[in-house]
DNA sequence: TTTATATTTAGTTAATCTTCTAAATACATG
DNA sequence: CATGTATTTAGAAGATTAACTAAATATAAA
């Protein structure tokens, strides 16, 4: 639970989960939404997976990432 | 709400909530409760008090704290 | 008003976190 | 298999945070 809140924590990786609470995304697709690096984007999405607020999912040449709230319950 | 989420995203602030759910505590008592030198727990308190999750209530000598869950709604 | 108790503020150091660039891995296609 | 696209891993720099000690403030009591 822990690892929750420090996922949390900062306004990157809550402004993820809000665009993936559009709909699915690929991890290019989220990197865009933001005025940061990939590589950075990245790590934050390994923390968000971490704390198994998102799954990922390859497709192709893609990972698509899915919103996973069942954790905040 | 920024300032919630890095509030909690901590293991002792989150275990000082804990405690005042238990009841009201002063800020000695809570100390008590740690291993941590007391300015360094002042230091988790006005975290906590300024993320709106607790308030304080001066006591004569002591400063009592109150758990404050209405901010979670 | 001096002394004791409770708590916070100030300033510093060490650890953790965010971000970057460069390089590596994985898949798809010519 | 060579090249291009998508993403992650590695390593380092800068910023933020958590911890400490020492000093300051506030209240109570002698």
């Amino acid at each position: 639970m822990g690892d929750v809140f420090k996922a949390l924590a900062d306004p990157s990786r809550r402004r993820i989960l809000e665009l993936l609470a559009g709909g699915d995304l690929s991890a290019g697709e989220i990197a865009a939404h933001f005025d940061m690096a990939k590589p950075s984007v990245s790590h934050h999405l390994a923390i968000l997976r971490h704390a198994r607020l998102i799954t990922d999912e390859r497709q192709g040449q893609s990972i698509i990432y899915h919103l996973n709230l069942t954790v905040l319950q």
